[in-house]
DNA sequence: GGCCAAAATGTTAGTCTCTAACATTTAGGC
DNA sequence: GCCTAAATGTTAGAGACTAACATTTTGGCC
């Protein structure tokens, strides 16, 4: 990551990222499968999936989705933003890498999907659902990202988070249910 | 394309496909970027832009997106659907490839969030509107592809932007508006 | 038809990521 | 102190892509 951030992605070979760690390239694969993935470690999917079929079954899939995603974000220890930042930073600006995030994304999107469907959700319900709030969250990391100022990023994800409930939020706390199952 | 479907993607060199091609690698290189970019091609970002610039500006912004996406794939032409299914499965089953819809996806986010933005459309109402529901729709594209039977395309795109539109519409024709701008 | 500039194509050599096969070292249990 | 297993190294190579330079093809113009 430091030779990453100081000389930029493309511009560092794994040879160098050998030789920095003292270590033969053929190591470095062993380790990591790409030289991508150094960048993606996101260990917090099952978690996320979890606090998704926690929420009550009453409530529309979108919903459902939309309020674990906000609880998950808010038990989020997290490292430093300004760790993360500069990660996210790195992805927001090679495009190949932040198609990389998306690869990420579709793990987490199949465990959401698993998650709903146990719980009686129809299968495209539930992707459309899983698939449409981490686009929104994801969309509002790399604005995050690219932003210098530097809001926190828990309120930002919160923020965006309400912004998916709209209209009005209907189904916020004691809001309207559209079905049960 | 034929070989990609025939033998994978991973299987085929662009060796071979220049030969196919009766022409030189070097040649093929200057006609597509990478190997990959063979795969995508879609022509309509200005086309569902301009479609969701239209929409009423005084509907919150992922209104105005999700029915912007649903004239445009009213709209579409769009080549006949086998073509496409085969094409989306070579994507799906291919995680390197699937995460480069993404690559597409990013560019028609901007658009659509320049289009926002230019009608008073706060950036990160606009950004959040646009990834969801691009999130969404194409997590339903990806579902599509999966299943062996066969839907109408357009139709379960219309059903994807339906469910988005949950908790019961109430921004349909004639529904509430949270704010005007 | 013949000429000429510009565009398209080819050739060669090289870099870089990643893999396979095989040799070597290191670590930990007995 | 030995012996197995895990971790690491070495070498060779495939395959995507690039740079530099030579060659052909194309299309307008006289």
């Amino acid at each position: 990551m430091e030779l990453f951030l100081s000389q930029g992605f493309d511009e560092t070979t794994v040879a160098q990222i050998a030789e920095a760690a003292q270590v033969s390239q053929m190591t470095f694969f062993r380790h990591f499968p790409t030289k991508d993935s150094v960048v993606f470690d996101d260990p917090y999917d099952p978690v996320i999936a979890g606090l998704v079929a926690a929420q009550d079954s009453a409530l529309p899939a979108m919903e459902r989705v939309r309020r674990g995603l906000l609880a998950a974000w808010s038990a989020m220890p997290g490292p430093a933003d300004s760790a993360v930042r500069d990660k996210i930073g790195l992805i927001a600006g090679h495009p190949r890498l932040a198609a990389g995030i998306w690869e990420n994304n579709r793990r987490t999107e199949d465990l959401l999907v698993k998650a709903l469907v146990g719980t009686g959700v129809a299968r495209l319900e539930a992707r459309v659902a899983a698939g449409s709030c981490l686009g929104g969250v994801t969309a509002a990391l790399l604005d995050w990202a690219a932003e210098p100022d530097g809001q926190d990023l828990r309120e930002r994800m919160g923020a965006a988070l309400a912004l998916m409930g709209a209209p009005g939020d209907p189904c916020g706390p004691g809001g309207t249910v559209r079905r049960a199952r």
